[in-house]
DNA sequence: AATAAAATTTAGATTAGTCTAAATTTATTA
DNA sequence: TAATAAATTTAGACTAATCTAAATTTTATT
């Protein structure tokens, strides 16, 4: 098996290769709060263990055995979080910190079950999709608020920000997985948004426009 | 926060405990397969922290904060080892490993939630007392079979061995946690037991007898 | 293309937890 | 009670993961 610090490494490369095809060090030191150097010591030792491409200097990439765990991690990061929503009532704001804990319980029997116990839920608390014990899952291409025009409408089903703060806001407002909004006006100014709701209206930012997730 | 090592040290302090007023350093380093170097090492650190009272040569008691420590990470493993074998239906001789990884989970919490979720159970799949949100259990007093007469009969609440070897056999001859036993003779030889049970008869070793904990 | 800036790696040190081997203390026993 | 055995601690070393500071490589800019 792999370290915690091993765990962890492999799952923000996994979540950065997302964004770019090459993964540089100065990226993983910012999201794991490390300094470059250390991000270094470890690539050599995750390459030693031929679960990364790492040439110096040109960044990395995951190989298939290493993508497999970083999904395994994220599997049952996303399972642990449904199971703090939904059986111990947690809000969605609150979940990320535990199920960062949870998620290194290593058997995977123990999280296959779990799995069951939910009834195989597909999406997380923030909407975000739980793959399946080989690893599978849906990509289903969501679009920011932001990117839509005026009287276009849709269901919010993910968030790209996960921060407490953020979630909270959101959830003030009503704005959580599963509404429907439509854009009534974008304000000329500062391209704040006024979305229509079932039973209100509400006014957001282009920056939480940008962060919160529709299909159309 | 304490380390996990810092954690498992207080746990087995607490375990080792109860059979001993002082706690040994070999006594330590056998049951967390360690040298006894090692342990000396641990010692010093958890006195500095004010953990446990250590006198160099004589062993170690746990002082008020780290008793409270250690019973909380003992709630944490037996609330988990019972949502185990509840909620995802594993036998009980196979939850102790996994329980020995989800006590570490910091949140109180979360397994304050996990309690109320499963409706505060007092004993844990093994019969052992699953201690309250403030540290407090039943310690209801159980013997071993071994130590009552023929004809006198009682009801299994419990074990000594917790291995998964133990739990296998008693499963597979019926024996558990709940069922009624009654002696019905002792065999001279090797003081093996002969018990009466519901529905059939069993014979179980001396050794057997000495681990299997009932209350009249 | 030369130079400056940014990114990355290397070198050497640090901490937690562990180890082996040697020294010391306590317990046992002849 | 002196010698021996057992238990424990000390000394010094090791590994994983991190750090700072210096060196190197890549990228950007005149």
């Amino acid at each position: 098996m792999n370290t915690l610090a091993e765990e962890n490494y492999l799952k923000s490369i996994y979540h950065l290769s997302l964004n770019a095809e090459n993964v540089s060090t100065n990226q993983l030191a910012a999201l794991l709060n490390t300094k470059a150097s250390s991000v270094t010591d470890m690539l050599k030792k995750l390459a030693d263990k031929e679960l990364i491409n790492y040439t110096p200097y040109q960044g990395v990439t995951l190989t298939p055995p290493g993508e497999k765990i970083a999904i395994n991690i994220i599997r049952k990061h996303r399972l642990w979080e449904f199971f703090l929503v939904e059986k111990l009532n947690f809000k969605w704001d609150e979940v990320h910190e535990m199920a960062e804990e949870m998620e290194h319980i290593s058997s995977n029997e123990l999280i296959d079950r779990l799995d069951r116990f939910m009834g195989y839920p597909k999406y997380d608390p923030h909407g975000d999709p739980i793959p399946d014990c080989d690893g599978k899952f849906k990509v289903h291409d969501l679009k920011p608020v932001s990117a839509i025009e005026i009287n276009e409408s849709g269901i919010i089903c993910g968030v790209r920000d996960h921060s407490a703060g953020f979630l909270q806001y959101l959830e003030k407002q009503g704005l959580t997985i599963g509404k429907k909004i439509k854009v009534e006006d974008i304000i000329e100014f500062d391209r704040s948004m006024i979305l229509q709701m079932e039973t209100k209206t509400v006014q957001i930012s282009r920056e939480v426009a940008n962060n919160l997730l529709i299909t159309l």
